[in-house]
This record gives C-alpha cells, structure tokens and sequence, in this order.
RNA sequence: GACCCUGUAGCUCAGUCGGUAGAGCAGCACCCUUUUAAGGUGAUGGUCGCAGGUUCGAUUCCUGCCGGGGUCACCA
C-alpha cells in the first residue's frame, strides 16, 4: 500500500526533527510570546518591530532563504528568512529542516517584498513542533484554490485537518460559537438563568422519540440519556427560577441524514407568566437579533419583514377543502390517495394531519411563519386554547425554509389535566411508552407551576439556516460516522 | 430499514469497451540569498475499499460485505 511511502514521509520528517535538535534546538518549547495575531500584526505600519506564531502553510525554499507562509486562526502571513539576517545557525539548523505544517514563531520586522506584499523579515526563528503527518495539499492563487481538501469523508473524520485546510469550514464554526454566545446575550439581557439539568435521566420526557439507554454500575438502575430538557426546566419554574435556559446536547436513537445527528444541540427558554404569544415575539426578536449580529453573508432567513403567522387547522382546511374533524378521517384519507401522499392505511387521525400538513405546507414555508394553535392530539404538554373545544393547544411552530426551527407552548399546568394526556397519548401510538409515566414530573406541577411559556430551538438546525448550509454534519464539529 | 451514486498514489483527479495503471501537487536528492500554484535537474511512490465468482487472465464484468454521498422511510 501506500503506508510504504507515507511511513518515509514520517521517518524523513522524524529525522528532520533529530537535525533539528541537533542544531540545538529544544524540539517542544513549552511557549511563545507573541506581539499579536496575524490580522493585528497586518494592519501595523512598515517597520514595526514584531512576533508571531503559526502554522506553515507554503514554503518556498531558495538555498540561503526562504519564503513562507504562517497561518493562525486570523489570517496569513508571508515570512522572509535569510540566512544571514537569522540569529546564528538558525536557518541551517530550523529553516532547512521545515516542513509544510510544521509550527514556528518569528521575530521580525515588518516589511514590504518587491512585489508589495507586506510581510515579516525575521531576525529569529523559533521552531515550535513538528508536522510529522503531512497535512492535506492547499494551495492558491488569487483567491483560487487548488487541490482541495474536499473529501467530505476524511474532512469529518479528520475534523482537525479540515479546520486548517478549509477556511470556510473554520469559519462556520466561529459563526456557530458566536451565535451561541449571542443567545447568551439575549436572554441574559431579558433576566434569564442559565441552567444545567440531568443528562442521565431514570425516565425520558419531553419529547417523543427513541431514547439512548445506558447503566449505572453502583446504582444498578437502567438510565437514560435525555431526549429533551422540558420537564426538567419546568421543575425549576415550578421552583421559582422564574426564566430559565439551558442550551445543551440531547440524545435521539433515530437514523442519520442531512437533518439528523443523533447528538445535538438544543436551546430550550421557559418563562413564568408568560405564554406562547409573548414567546412568539421573543423567538422573533432573537432571531432577527442574531441575524443583525452575526453580519451574515449567505443566510437563509429573511428577516426584512415581519415573520408570518398562521394557523394550523385553518391551513389544513384551506389546503385539503376537508373539515377539521375526526369524523373525516376517510376524507383525509382520500385527499392523500389523491396527492399521492404515502401513508399507513391504519395510521391514526393526528398522524394523518400531521402527514399532511408535513408534505402540502410545511416545505412551501420559506419565509419565516409562525403556524399556531396545533391540534390537542399531538401535543401532550401544551395548554388547551379557549374558546376551542377542548381541540386545540396554545403552541406554535416555526418554520423556515420548510424546516422546522421552534417549537414553543403555553405550557400544560394542570396537573390532572396532564396526567390524563400522558395517559390517553400512550395509548395513542405504539411507541414504546413507559416514558410518559412520569409521575415525579406529575408531583412536581401539583407543587403548583406558574402559566409559562416554553420555547425549544435547534441549535444545529439555527446554524444551519443562517449560514445556509445543507447538512447538519457540516455544522458539528464531529458528527456521528460509522466505524 | 429501502433504493440510487460512489471508493484508483499523502491530497485532487484521469484511465483501462478484461491483458496488474497515469497526471498535478506533496514527499526524496542536488542547485538556487525577494519568492508567491517559485523555478531547474534527477530518482521515487499504487495488492486500483475488502472477500468471493466468471475468465487463460479482473483494478475493469457479476455477487456479497464495509465506508462515504444522496433520495425516501423513521423522527410531534
């Protein structure tokens, strides 16, 4: 195979190293000081006196002096080194035994080449750590680059070698870090607390789906990973944390595609006194805040005008021309014959609707739409809405782009109320469903939980839309890959 | 879980209508004190994802498996 070659490339390198040392040199320094990162030090005047760091990203070696370039998270820098202008023995014993990815700092002056570009004149040289693994090509001209690192596979699986090769993927994860730091601001600025609650969960709620499960050798309890954060954080509202946040990871054992990573992240916001109204404008302010932050070049969410508002059954309605009512099943039925929506022909009436609305008006919703007032069988934590017949909830969804973006309810408060909806949504599904007993979490909400409104968000699914990338791999740093 | 596409050098790719493979860059040796996809000279580098089958002969055709990408299903 090739390792033949690749293991000379590491032994040559490796020998590099022992000449390296050789010259005197210490192999890992345990610290450089530097004057600045490479954008600072771009913007100084000719002549300043500096120091930077970096990793080396091409190299133009011509006997007794060499050109090179350093990369660090800010930028590119381009380095003169010269035999004679080096403190002694400095290019035979570090210079000659670069390599493409190897680490170092220089000391220098700031100067502009024959060609006028600004660059660094060292007068030392220090080596840093060794590049023995080469690093994928990457070069350019004139902004164009050739021989990428775009093997999607090695990309995820060598995250690392990505972040150097591929400036956009760097870049996509400083936005996605500033954005979460964004919210933070958000909802700091609004009083809200930020929170951790269990991971480990002996019962699973808040959501619907397949849970992770894992074991607890000292406790010999079964336990399991959570799926949502809900039930937890409305425990602390019940407590009287009053707004709470948490934004944290949440475990789903469900398939793998362009939209799911079995890890991922999640903002959840609750608010007592509050409810899905005052939440809707809240999730809209938030977003169009971080897309005013963010100076965004490719997003995907159209904030210019105010996000549209409709209604759930009322769409279904107006779609299908069929009345909302479970009389009409065999309506509904026929209308997805008709659309060629594929369905179970024994699926349950919320199912059916929910399948429809999926595939006729969730994926024409481009621009940002709030969709209220959800049917009550499909959503076990939300409070009834008045004036409804005991049919509808106080929750919306936010859709743009067609994907769902957030997920937010008047919060359910009646304890009985609630017990009743876990009881009678058990029986609603297959699903396996030990996890809707959760009877701390009944005990809890009769302690007496305050009206609150509760918003979920993506986070994966945020940062998808606002950097307008199509797979969530390509927004987590290490997405789930077989072995 | 189903279907489609895909897997050739460290990286990016070509190619063989079945006769064990090529390029650029990277790497190696030498030359070169303002280069920038640096340049010059020379020598290298591959069990063509894995396992079977068909064949005189397979990297090429077939089957299975593994990895990746995509579509769908699943996913409140």
């Amino acid at each position: 195979m090739s390792e033949k070659q690749l293991n000379d490339i590491i032994s040559s390198r490796y020998e590099k190293l022992n000449n390296i040392v050789k010259g005197g040199n210490d192999p890992y320094p345990y610290k450089f000081d530097r004057t600045g990162l490479i954008d600072e030090i771009i913007s100084l005047n000719i002549g300043a006196k500096v120091s930077c760091a970096g990793r080396i990203m091409s190299m133009r070696k011509m006997g007794k002096a060499a050109f090179i370039h350093l990369q660090d998270l800010t930028g590119k820098i381009q380095v003169y080194l010269k035999d004679n202008l080096l403190k002694p023995n400095q290019y035979d014993s570090i210079a000659r035994n670069l390599d493409l990815g190897d680490i170092v700092g220089v000391n220098g002056e700031i100067f502009e080449t024959k060609t006028k570009e600004l660059s660094i004149k060292a007068s030392s040289l220090t080596f840093l750590a060794k590049n023995i693994r080469p690093l994928p090509n990457s070069k350019e001209k004139d902004g164009e680059k050739f021989d990428l690192f775009s093997n999607k596979e090695l990309r995820y699986r060598n995250r690392h070698l990505d972040l150097i090769t591929n400036k956009e993927s760097m870049s996509i994860f400083i936005s996605r870090s500033k954005m979460i730091k964004l919210i933070r601001n958000f909802l700091d600025n609004l009083n809200y607390l930020e929170v951790e609650t269990p991971i480990l969960q002996p019962v699973y709620g808040g959501a619907l789906a397949r849970p992770f499960e894992t074991y607890h050798n000292t406790l010999d309890r079964k336990l399991y990973l959570r799926i949502a954060t809900e039930l937890y954080l409305k425990r602390l509202i019940i407590g009287g944390m009053d707004k709470v946040y948490e934004i944290g990871k949440d475990f789903r054992n469900e398939g793998v595609d362009r939209s799911h990573n079995p890890e991922f992240t999640m903002l959840e916001f609750y608010q007592s006194y509050s409810d899905v109204e005052e939440m809707s404008i809240i999730t809209e302010n938030l977003i169009k805040f971080l897309v005013e932050k963010l100076s965004l070049t490719k997003c995907a969410i159209d904030c210019s005008k105010p996000f549209n508002r409709i209604k759930y059954i009322e769409e279904i309605e107006r779609i299908t021309r069929i009345k909302f009512d479970e009389n009409n099943h065999d309506k509904f039925m026929q209308y997805s014959k008709n659309n060629s929506i594929d369905v179970d022909p024994d699926v349950s009436f919320f199912k059916l609707i929910d399948k429809i609305f999926s595939d006729k008006i969730e994926k024409n919703l481009i621009a940002p739409t709030f969709v209220f007032d959800y049917p009550l069988g499909i959503s076990p934590l939300a409070k009834v809405k008045k004036n409804s017949n005991g049919k509808l909830v106080e929750r919306f969804e936010l859709f743009v782009n067609g994907y769902e973006l957030a997920n937010s309810f008047s919060e359910l408060n009646d304890p009985a109320d609630q017990r009743e909806r876990f009881l009678s949504q058990k029986s609603l599904d297959d699903i396996e469903s030990n996890h809707l007993k959760d009877d701390e979490f009944i005990k809890c909400l009769e302690a007496g939980m305050p009206p609150t409104g509760g918003v979920g968000i993506g986070i994966d699914r945020l940062s998808m839309l606002l950097f307008n990338i199509d797979s969530i791999k390509d927004v987590i740093l290490f997405p789930i890959l077989r072995d």
